[in-house]
DNA sequence: TGTACATCAGTGAACGCGCGTTCACTGATGTAC
DNA sequence: TGTACATCAGTGAACGCGCGTTCACTGATGTAC
């Protein structure tokens, strides 16, 4: 889905700095967050070579930029489907996941730039809290399936969030097809994987999808 | 660790496929799989930029091959982790999850040409291989690990290899350093995060570290 | 409402650079006899 | 053991290319009065 480069009526632009976002996004779920190039972006969007420098600084803060917007988007829809924990911890840890999944299938680019940036983010503030932000869901989902649970051998609702996020990642950047190239057949849906595992895994610390 | 170009003593170089190899190791430890080029890796064994092209087809192929050497050097090293089940199939399980960490600990840039080529490797037959013998091994682990489980309730075996999969890869590529960039603070070591979170879920289905 | 002017968001040409790949070549190596 | 010769594994120069970035610039927009 590139945007054809057809002449503006406006000298302006008007919405250059959203077009080059989308634009990036639309070359990196083909080629990955390295596979393009700021001089496509621009083409793609019909404006000369030097007009992205306007908006950015240079290529990275395009790309941390796309990482921020899709942690927040990530969060956002995590949240959503966390529903404060309705019907019930595990229902809601499930449909978590289903979001999980779901984001990294609708955007593979976002995901793909998110997780495998290229190089390090962690040293822009904005974007480490939008991230925090993500995980932060998990960690709510852990806490509610934790409290639920017989108080006798109870694991730490942080190491429960990070489980499930690992397991939640592994499956998404293994099976879920994404700019990276090679991912594995399965004989099953990514989810119905993704639910079952943790349904093993929450039963074993007590909380059972029957447990409200 | 990039190699001093010093001239050779030879004209001919005597090993360079494998001394290629080599460096575009060492720059993909610091730069991933789509940061270095041939030429870079040209020079840093000191050899004109034509040479590699006596030892593979373009870019590309190095790439594939280096991954395909990975997979092996990984399937030998779970096998070998995986000692045929002994002392039991459950301690057996953590011993081939701790060295998959170990793997992509210590190897981290093999780990990310495996699973984040930046090409699809789908199409080398040879490379499909010696992917499948790595997936195997956890294959094998499972399935041991299934036998041991009271019938009732009992997952199917490759999902239990798939469920172990997944979180493997998801810590590893989570919280061990790479190439990547962005790997995230733990209050644990990623072994300890993946023993639990197996334990955990090996309990579920019946398989307790003491059943042999 | 009209106008002067500051600011903004583009242009397009230019730069230096390094890349992947090819080509005809040549020095080193291995082998047949 | 010596030699002729085929093959192999390099060289180095050249190519066309596209990139990121900068620069002085100009057309469009917004605002003060």
């Amino acid at each position: 889905m590139s945007f054809s480069p057809r002449p503006r009526a406006s000298y302006h632009h008007g919405n250059l700095r959203e077009a080059m976002i989308q634009a990036a996004l639309d070359l990196i779920a083909t080629a990955g967050p390295n596979g393009f190039t700021l001089a496509e972006v621009a083409r793609a969007v019909g404006v000369s070579g030097a007009a992205p420098y306007r908006h950015f600084k240079d290529r990275n803060a395009l790309v941390a930029e796309i990482a921020r917007q899709g942690f927040d988007k990530f969060a956002e829809e995590l949240f959503s489907a966390w529903d404060d924990g309705r019907p019930s911890p595990v229902a809601s840890i499930e449909a978590v996941a289903r979001a999980y999944l779901g984001f990294a299938r609708r955007e593979p680019a976002f995901y793909a730039v998110m997780f495998e940036p290229g190089f390090p983010l962690e040293d822009d503030a904005t974007l480490l809290a939008s991230s925090e932000r993500a995980f932060g869901v998990l960690r709510l989902a852990a806490d509610a399936a934790t409290r639920a649970m017989p108080a006798r051998g109870r694991p730490p609702a942080l190491m429960v969030a990070l489980h499930i996020w690992s397991m939640a990642h592994g499956i998404a950047s293994l099976f879920i097809e994404g700019p990276s190239g090679s991912h594995r057949k399965l004989p099953m849906s990514p989810e119905d994987l993704l639910e079952a595992g943790l349904l093993i895994y929450l039963q074993s610390v007590g909380a059972t999808p029957h447990t409200p």
